[in-house]
Formats: C-alpha cells, structure tokens, sequence
RNA sequence: GGCUGCGUAGCUCAGUUGGUUAGAGCACAGCAUUCAUAAUGCUGAAGUCGUCGGUUCGAGUCCGACCGCAGCUACCA
C-alpha cells in the first residue's frame, strides 16, 4: 500500500472560487479518489492562502478585520468545494498556528545553515497611505518607451522589464500619490547557494518534461536571492529578531500545506507528521498546481525544504490554464463563472465530468466550449454509459425477478471490459484523464452495439430465446456496473447511486474484474439526467449579472458640477489621419479646435480606417496634460465608447455644431 | 522584448522514432431500429495539418522566419 499526501494549490483568500480553482481541486479529486479506490491511503489537504497586502487592504475596503474577513472566505470556499464532491481531508488556513510554527521553523534552519541574509533595498513607498508598493501598485511612464500608465514590473507596449523605480511620473495605484523612494532592510533565502541543488533535483524527474524545460531556462540564467520579506503594515507572520518585519505570503503559503496536514494529524490517530516529511520518509508527496505558479513549487519550495530538514516532493503536477471560447474567462462576458453561481442552476457532476474529458498530464492550455460542454455530457455520459443501464434494467426488473443471471453471456466482450482496468488504471495514474474517459466511451459504444445485435426486446418473447435475452440485460447491467468503477474517481456522487441501485457495498477498482452473478438489483432509476442548455445559460446570464452590479458599485460615486467643469471638452475636426508605423492599434489624428490644433494619438485604428475618419467631427478632452509616447506626443483624448471586446465607437456632434465649440 | 508551450475537419481532440489515399468522438445528412432519459446501430459528406521558406527520395512530424493564443519574466497572489 502506498501512502500519499495530495495537495491543491492554496486558493487566495481576496474572492470567490471559480471555474480555474474548480478545475484544478477536481482534477486532484480525482487521482485521489481513484488513489483510494485502489486501497492506498491517500489524504488530501488544502487551505485558504489568507496573507498579503491583497486580503489586508480588502479587509479595510470592506470595513472589518483581516482575520475576520479570512475567516469568513475560508467558510465560503470550503462549502464550495465540498459541493463539488472535492474529498479534502483537511481545508486549513495559513494563517494558522500550525503554519506560524512551521514558517518560523524553517525560516530559522535556512538561517541556521547560513543560508540567509539581509541587504538594504530601496523602494517606492506610499507616504498617503502609510505602506511600501510592490511592482505592481505602482504604474508610470515606461522608462524605455515612453509608453503612459505601465505597471512598475515590465512595459505592456515594448516589454522591457525594469525595476519600480525607474518608472517616469510614478504613482500609486492605491492612493495616486506620488511614490517616494525609502530604503528599507530586507531578508533574503540565498537562492544562488542552490543551484546545483535545483540541477539535480529537476533532473531527477519530479516535473513534466516542459515545465523542466522552463525551469532549465531559469537555471541557465542563473539564480538570484529570494526576497522573503515585506515591511509594516503587512497581513502576515512576524519574521523572529526582526523588528516590523514580516514573511512575504509566498514564504509561509507552501509552507502551509504541511500545516493543514500537521492540523489533520494532531486530530487523527495513528496519522504521523513526521512519516510523510522527513527526508527519510517513504510516502509520497503530489502537488497539483497552475503552470502560473511553477517558480514557487518548482525552484524555492524544493530548495527550502531540502535545507530545511524536509523531505522535497514526489511529483508536481502541472495543468495549464483554461479559456472560455478561447478566450481568457471575463466577468464581462459572463464566462468568470463563480462556483456558487454554477450551484445555483446546475448538477456539479456535469462540470466534473466535462472538465475530466479535458485532463491530460501536459501543461497545454484547455479550452471550455460552453456547447461542447453540453453535447459531451448529454451524448456519452447520459446517451451511451448510463443508457446501457436504462435500457437492461428494466428487463431483469420486470421480467426476470430483479435477478442477473447465473453466467456471462459472452465472454469475450466481458473480457475486453474487465480486461481494460489495467490500461485505465495507468491513464489515470499519469493524470491522462481525458484519455481514460474516451476509453471508456469506447467500451460503452461496445456495449450498445452488442446489445443493438441481439435485440433483447425480440428474443424475451420468444420462449426459446427468454435464456438469451436474460443474458444479454445481465451482461449489459454487469458492463455498467464496470463502467462505473471506471468513472467512479470522477462521478463519486453517481457511483454511489449507481452501488444502491446495484445493491452492492461501495465500488473498488479491482471489482471491475469480477461480474455480478446470479445477483438481486434494485428497480431503475434515472441515475443522471440530461444537462439542459438553458439552465447553462442561466449560469452565464447571472455571471454577467453579477459583473454589472460590481461595476455599477464601482462608478457609481456622484461628482459636484464643478468637479465635471474641469474638464474641458470641445468639439474638434479631424483635418487629417494617419497609421502610426509600428503600433497595431494606434492613429495619429490632427484635429481643428477652432482657435487652434492638437495632435492625437488614438487607440481607434481597430474600429476606423484613418481615411474614413478626415472631416468627421469628434469630442475632444482639450486640457488632458500632454503625454509623451513612444511615437511622439498626444496632445489631448478623443472620446469614444467601448465595452469589452464589442468594438470602440467614436462620439459625434450633429451637423451645425463648429470645431472648438465646448461641449457641457 | 526574451522565454515555455500551443495552433490538425463546424466543435473538442489523437497523430508514437519523418514513410503509402491524415484519424476519432460530437455536430451534420441518409437509412435502420423502438428496449432505453428523442436514448441505439449502419452508411456518408467534411481538412492546402496557422502562414511563408528550407532540409529530405519523402514533412502534420525536423530547421528558420512570421502571425495568433496562453503563461512566465522572480515585489499581484
């Protein structure tokens, strides 16, 4: 027997669970469930990820603690989760004793081994509300290109990469002061130091072969140190000996699934931290993350645990990300689909199952078709699997006394149905879940075409032929019965309706090689009904609901007359038009105010062709402050309305109104 | 910008080390069937394998450039 510890990334405690956590807690579900269904011991922890400046400024926007707010999102999600059939053994948090202990723990073993140290860093800081920005609180003029509004880590438009600092007119995100430069003491794991470590260990065949070959790129570019902490005021663990410091939340989150394990231990006999991480131990360790977050999993929590005293993982799981239409899922058009909204119209096994036929063990991005969705469960799971129950049972129901019969009826196709357990069981243990699922449609295609051949329905009324026919529905009822076992790992809550119909105890994978003989069945029911488009729909319909209101929330504050005077809008005509070579959706538009010209650049060139826009009349912002571009300067902006990905509609006057009018 | 991957029928995907007319399921069309939740069976049509160029007797597969999508680029988490 093998003893596995599995874990899901650490969903942030900032928003709701949805379709992206959704995928990934249920693509572990399923290798742990089917795991257990093969008689290892398998547990399975997660936790809410609850520090960070993120869950401490959302806290203050909401009104209420950081604590209190963690407390109330790990509820939330640990309710979603167990909705979907997700079998944590524990859903702990970060911000748990057990996790202070342990980040504490080997914050001081890497110190120990001389593995640490501080430097001095200089960093922009928010003087308005009292805290230092990361990259990404700050944005600025693109320190290479010019470009306007860049966020502080890497430019948009040209992709230079450059620190914060060098932003041009940086401002905060947060407050839109201006940053000031402060230096401040930081302390560092000093990655370089294992290098020859990550080699070896990355070599050593813990990850798929493309996430190796991202990590070889970070390797051959050589490590740099780790920044592990954050100043005050930070939602965190205080860093020991250190005053007003804090561990940097991806110090403590990976961190915190040895605590969710260490909490489930303490309250589980016969269950041994220390079995499952000392170096020594004999249990396996699988992550399940997002190919977002390899970095974490794959360079610093290997390395920190190994010097740490720890035992490093048995294997990192990584999946790529999913698209809706292919597309990135967008509250806008109604594909962010929260987990609760999904509950609310539709049966969570649809979506397991339809996310199963996706899983395959490479990084590749998946694409979810919401048609595709619907077709894929009405057609093979309702119309082929669970039909060859529907349409054996009922024969043994009524005319065989609810009894199968005392033999197989053909051995061969038995054979190959049993006989397929043990390429399944590899596609499933490799994480080819897809696969494994087209397998078994396969198998059930078998099944309805042996059935189509001998007609049951003729041969029951034959006296001659009744043997025959009860052979065949009791086959039919055994083939399910298989196909069940198959599907268990992914169906656990139509396994189990499917055990009480069979009247046999819970379903374990080595049963699919035995059939059920001369054996008493309950009377059918529908064990799965079909997905109805429009309930889907709904889903869709109330996710881009949701995202309205949230926008109206966020637009809503009322401004004073003056407030709107200060912008000065006027009426403008283009006097001439023009591409600008070298930026896709860029036009350099000269424009007649009246009493003088502006030069503007707009980012329109995917709505209008520039010669279509000469002597049209636009709505010009005349006192917006100049902004430098890579391409020159634009000199005001010229409104239009977008939404989305619908398209980019300039703002007209009606004929009559005259170049420099202003517009109130 | 650099990097990791991906781009094959309307949709979702398979195509092992380059080897004859490129596969499957779904959707679609026709036929059959009626036991089954309009469920099943048979037959058929459908592809310049993102684009361009190269290597080779031979390229979906190898190489190069380009286009598109996703992610990473270490302080968003």
């Amino acid at each position: 027997m093998r003893r596995i510890l599995v874990t899901s990334a650490l969903p942030y405690a900032n928003g709701a669970i949805h379709l992206g956590h959704l995928f990934e807690h249920i693509q572990t579900d399923i290798f742990v469930r089917f795991q257990r269904m093969l008689g290892n011991e398998c547990l399975y922890v997660c936790a809410d990820d609850a520090h960070g400046t993120a869950t401490m400024l959302l806290a203050e926007r909401e009104g209420t603690s950081p604590e209190a707010l963690i407390d109330r999102l790990r509820g939330e999600h640990a309710a979603d989760f167990r909705r979907f059939h997700i079998s944590h053994d524990n859903y702990h948090s970060t911000h748990s004793a057990e996790n202070e202990h342990y980040a504490t723990l080997i914050y001081n073993r890497l110190k120990e081994g001389g593995h640490t140290f501080t430097a001095d860093v200089e960093q922009l800081y928010d003087a308005e509300r009292g805290l230092f920005l990361a990259d990404r609180q700050v944005r600025g003029d693109c320190p290479r290109c010019g470009a306007a509004d860049q966020p502080g880590d890497n430019c948009d438009e040209c992709g230079a990469t450059y620190d914060a600092v060098e932003l041009v007119r940086p401002r905060s995100v947060l407050s839109d002061a201006v940053p000031q430069l402060r230096r401040s003491e930081h302390h560092f794991v000093d990655l370089p130091q294992f290098q020859g470590f990550l080699e070896d260990w990355t070599a050593s065949g813990p990850v798929q072969p493309e996430v190796a070959n991202k990590l070889a790129e970070w390797l051959d570019s050589g490590l740099r140190p780790w920044d592990v902490s954050r100043d005050a005021p930070y939602f965190g663990f205080p860093i020991p000996d250190a005053e007003g410091k804090f561990f940097y939340v991806w110090m403590d989150a990976p961190i915190g699934y040895m605590a969710s394990f260490k909490n489930l231990c303490d309250r589980t006999t016969g269950l041994d931290f220390e079995d499952f991480w000392l170096p020594q131990s004999g249990a396996e360790v699988h992550h399940f993350i997002g190919k977002d977050i390899v970095n974490f999993h794959c360079l610093f929590w290997p390395a920190v645990l190994a010097h740490a005293g720890f035992r490093t993982p048995t294997r990192i799981h990584t999946h790529g990300h999913i698209t809706v239409d292919g597309k990135k899922m967008s509250k806008t058009r109604g594909t962010f689909i929260n987990a609760g909204t999904y509950l609310e119209h539709l049966n969570p096994e649809y979506l397991r199952y339809y996310f199963a036929t996706k899983m395959s063990a490479s990084v590749d991005d998946m694409d979810v078709n919401l048609a595709d969705f619907v077709q894929r469960v009405n057609t093979d799971l309702v119309g082929k699997v669970v039909n060859i129950a529907s349409r054996s049972a009922s024969f043994i129901g009524q005319r065989f006394g609810g009894k199968l019969s005392a033999s197989v009826a053909d051995e061969d196709l038995w054979a190959e149905v049993a006989g397929a357990r043990t390429a399944l069981a590899d596609l499933y243990e490799r994480g080819d879940v897809g696969r494994a699922l087209r397998e078994v449609t396969a198998l059930a295609d078998s099944a309805n075409r042996y059935i189509a051949a001998r007609q049951p329905w003729k041969a029951i009324n034959d006296p001659a032929r009744r043997d025959e026919a009860h052979g065949v529905c009791s086959l039919g009822v055994n083939i399910f019965r298989a196909l069940v076992v198959y599907l268990k790992p992914v169906l656990p809550a139509m396994a189990e309706k499917a055990e009480a119909f069979l009247q046999v105890p819970p379903l374990a994978w080595e049963d699919a090689a035995t059939p059920l003989l001369d054996h008493a069945i309950a009377p059918y029911e529908p064990l799965f009904t079909r997905l109805d488009r429009k309930a889907l729909d709904r889903v869709v319909a109330a996710t881009r609901a949701e995202a309205e209101t949230q926008a109206e929330a966020e637009t809503a504050t009322t401004i004073g007359m003056e407030d709107f005077l200060k912008v000065d809008l006027r009426v403008a005509q283009v006097v001439a038009a023009r591409p600008v070579t070298g930026a896709d959706r860029l036009l350099e538009l000269e424009l007649d105010v009246g009493d003088h010209e502006r030069r503007v650049f707009a980012g329109i060139r995917s709505a209008y062709a520039a010669e279509d826009l000469v002597g049209r009349l636009v709505v010009l912002v005349d006192n917006l402050a100049p902004r430098k571009m890579r391409f020159g300067t634009s000199e005001g902006m010229v409104l239009a309305a977008s939404h989305d990905d619908t398209g980019v509609f300039l703002l007209a006057a009606d004929s009559g109104a005259r170049p420099g009018m202003r517009v109130t």
